[in-house]
DNA sequence: AATGAATGAGACTTCATTCAT
DNA sequence: TATGAATGAAGTCTCATTCAT
C-alpha cells in the first residue's frame, strides 16, 4: 500500500504529507505572522517531524511560497467561477464580493496571512499573480461594466478593485474576530449597500 | 532641580532619545514586520547604542507597543479635528478620509505597521484604542448622518466604519507602492466616489 | 526501531550527550558559581555547541536542575550502601562519613557546587530531594542508635545530621583546597574523633 | 550641616552612605549570590542611585570586598572578646561557638554570604583575614587546651577548627531557613555535646 | 520518505561602568 | 556628594538548517 503509485503521483503518501503541512502552517503563519511562526510548531501540529518540512519543501520559504501560490490559485479560481455565472456585470461585482467573503469565511487562517504579507517585499513574485489573477476579477468585471455603460468612464479601475479587495478582506478579518457568528450575508449586504451607493441614495439629488 | 523643566516635562534629553527610537522603528518594522525587525537595526537608525532602547522601553515588545499607542493618538486627533472642522455629515466623511489619507502619505511607514499588526492578537490592548479612538470617528460620522437622515437608518455602523478604514489603509498602501507619484486628491476622488455611489449613479432605477 | 535500545533506554547519543555536559557544567560551576558559569564555557568544556545544551536541557537551569538530581542520586545511592553494610550504628556513622568523604574526593566540583548553591531558595525542590535522602542517611543512623542505647534519647538527631553533613562537606572543601595530597583517611580520623567525643575523652570525668 | 567635620569622618554623610549600602549589599547578596546580586538592585534597596555605588566604592568588587572586610572584622572581634573572657579552654571552646551562633543569628545575611562566597578564588586575600582572625580563635582556643592537657596533643588543630566553624556556620543556616524561632541555645546545646562527646559518653569503655 | 539530534548564526536582554550635570 | 541617561560587552536563548540513520 505505500509505495504504489510510484510514478505520476500527484497523491500518495508525499502529496498527502504536503497538504497536511500546508493546513498547519496557515494556522500557525495567521497566528503570529511568518517571521515569528516556527518550523517546529508548524511540523507538530502537522503530526510530522522537523525533518519532513526540509524534505519536501526545501525551506521555511519554500514552504511559504508554495502555500502562498496554492491558496491564491484556488482563491482566484473561486472568485473567476463565481463572475462568470453571472449576467450583469452589477451582479457580477456582488457575487465576487460574496465570493471572497465566503472564502476567506472557510479559510479565515489564510485571509489573515494574505493581509499581513501581501505587502512585503519579500514575495513579490507570487504576491504578483495574486494582482494579476484575484484582483483581476474585479478590474475585470468593473471595465465590463464600463464597456456596457453601467459604470462612469473615467473610474480607476484599479484602485477600485483594490479598494473593493481590501475592504472585503479587512471585514472578513473584522467579522471574524468580533462577530464570528454573524452570518456572512449579513455582512455582505452592508458592503454592497456601500458601493452601490445606496448608503445615502436619496442625497443623490444634492 | 538641576534643570528647570518646560511644565509637562515632555522634552529632556531622555523624550528627545524616544521620539527618535519611534521614527527609527517605524521605519524598520514597516520594512519586514514587526518580528523581523531587530532592535539592533532600530537603535542604529536611530543613532543610539542598542541598550538605550532597553533602557527606554524595557523590551522590544515595550518599544512597539508605545509606538503603537504614540502614532494611534496622533491618527486619532487629526481625524477628530477634521470632522469637526465641517458642517454636514457627508463633509465630514469625505474630510475624515482625507485626512486619513494624508496622514498614511506623511506616515505611510505607519500605514503599513498598522495593516500588518493590527489583528495580531499580542496587541489587543493597544489595537482597542484604535477601535474606540480612530474607527469611532467614522463610526460617529456615520453615526451623525443617520440622525440627520442623510443616511438610512438600518446601516450597520460598525462595520461600515471597518470598512471605509480598511479601504483606505490598503489603497493607502496600494498607492504608496504602485504609484507614487499621483496625488492623493485622486484617490480620495475614487474612494469618495465609490462611497457616495457615484460609480453606478444611473443604475439606482434598477 | 532502527537501533534496538538496551532496556531502559540509558545509552543511545543523546543519554552520551547528557553525561558529558553533566561533566562540564559541574566543573565549570565549581570555578565560580552557577550564576558565573556560561553556557558557552560549559558547551565547550564538553566539546558540543552551545546549541545542544538548550536542545538537551531546554535552559541553564534545566541542565543545572538535572545535574544536581544526577549528583544527589548518586550521592544517596553511595552512603545508603555504606550505612547498609556495617553492624553497629556507630560503625555505620564512621562508615557513612567515610563515604560521604571518598564521593567528594572523587567528585570535589561536585562537593563545592552544593555548598554554594544548596541554600539558594532558586532550587529549593531540587534541595529537598538532598534533605530527605542525603541527610536523612545520617538521620536515619543516628535515630538508630537512639534505638539501641548507644546515643542519648533527648539528641536533636535532625539538626545533628546537619551538623555532620556539614562538617564533612565544609572540611573536605578545605582539604581539597589547602591540603590536597593528604590522605582522606587521616581527615576521617579527626572528624570521628571529635564526633565521638575522643578529643578531649579524659574531661569527660570533670 | 552638609559639609562641616571635613577631616577625619568616619561618619557624616559619605560613611551613612556606606553603611546603608553595606546593609542593602548583604541582603541582596544573601539572596541570590554575589554573581547574580546586581548593582542596581542594591541601590535601590539601599535609596540611593546607582552611580552612588561607584561614587563611593568603584567598582561592584570594590562594594563586596569592602562588605567582607567591614563583617569579618566584626565577626573576628566578637569571638576574640567571648574567648577572652573565659578562664578554661573548653569554656571558651563552648563561649566562641556561641558567639559565632548569635552573630549569625543577628547577621544572618553575612553567614549566607560567607559560607557561599568564601571558597571562591576571586577573593582569595580578603578571605585569608578569616582564616587568620576567625578560625584563628578556634585554633588558638584548642591549642590552648592542648597546652593544658586537656585535649590530646597529636589533635589537627586546623582541621579541627575549619570543622568547628563549618559545622556552626551550616547549623546557623539550616536553623534560619528550618526551624527560625528555635532559640540559639538549643542549638548550641546540641552542638557542644556532639563536640564534648557526650552524644555516645557511655560508649567510651567499648 | 521520514526522522530527530546536533549545530551555530543571530536574536533579545542584562548589567557593570562612564560621564555630563 | 550624588545622579541617571547612555553604553556595549557579554550572556541566555531561538531556530532554520544539516545529516547520519
Amino acid at each position: 500500500m505505500t509505495r504504489q503509485r510510484a510514478a505520476g503521483g500527484e497523491d500518495g503518501r508525499r502529496a498527502a504529507t504536503r497538504l497536511r503541512l500546508f493546513g498547519a502552517a496557515v494556522e500557525v503563519i495567521a497566528e503570529d505572522g511568518y517571521a515569528a511562526a516556527t518550523v517546529e510548531a508548524i511540523a507538530e501540529r502537522a503530526g510530522v517531524a522537523k525533518g519532513t518540512v526540509f524534505y519536501n519543501f526545501g525551506s521555511k520559504d519554500g514552504l511559504f511560497t508554495a502555500l502562498l501560490e496554492h491558496g491564491i490559485r484556488q482563491l482566484a479560481e473561486t472568485m473567476t467561477r463565481a463572475a462568470q455565472a453571472q449576467e450583469s456585470p452589477l451582479e457580477a461585482l456582488d457575487a465576487v464580493i460574496m465570493a471572497q467573503l465566503r472564502f476567506f469565511e472557510e479559510y479565515a487562517a489564510f485571509a489573515r496571512v494574505l493581509l499581513t504579507e501581501m505587502w512585503r517585499t519579500a514575495w513579490q513574485e507570487t504576491i504578483a499573480t495574486l494582482r494579476r489573477e484575484v484582483l483581476g476579477v474585479y478590474a475585470d468585471t468593473l471595465r465590463e461594466a464600463v464597456i456596457r455603460g453601467t459604470v462612469r468612464a473615467d473610474l480607476d479601475v484599479e484602485t477600485a478593485a483594490t479598494a473593493l479587495f481590501g475592504m472585503v478582506l479587512t471585514t472578513s478579518i473584522e467579522r471574524r474576530a468580533l462577530h464570528p457568528t454573524r452570518p456572512v450575508e449579513q455582512l455582505h449586504a452592508t458592503l454592497v449597500d456601500l458601493v452601490h451607493g445606496r448608503v445615502a441614495d436619496h442625497l443623490l439629488s444634492e
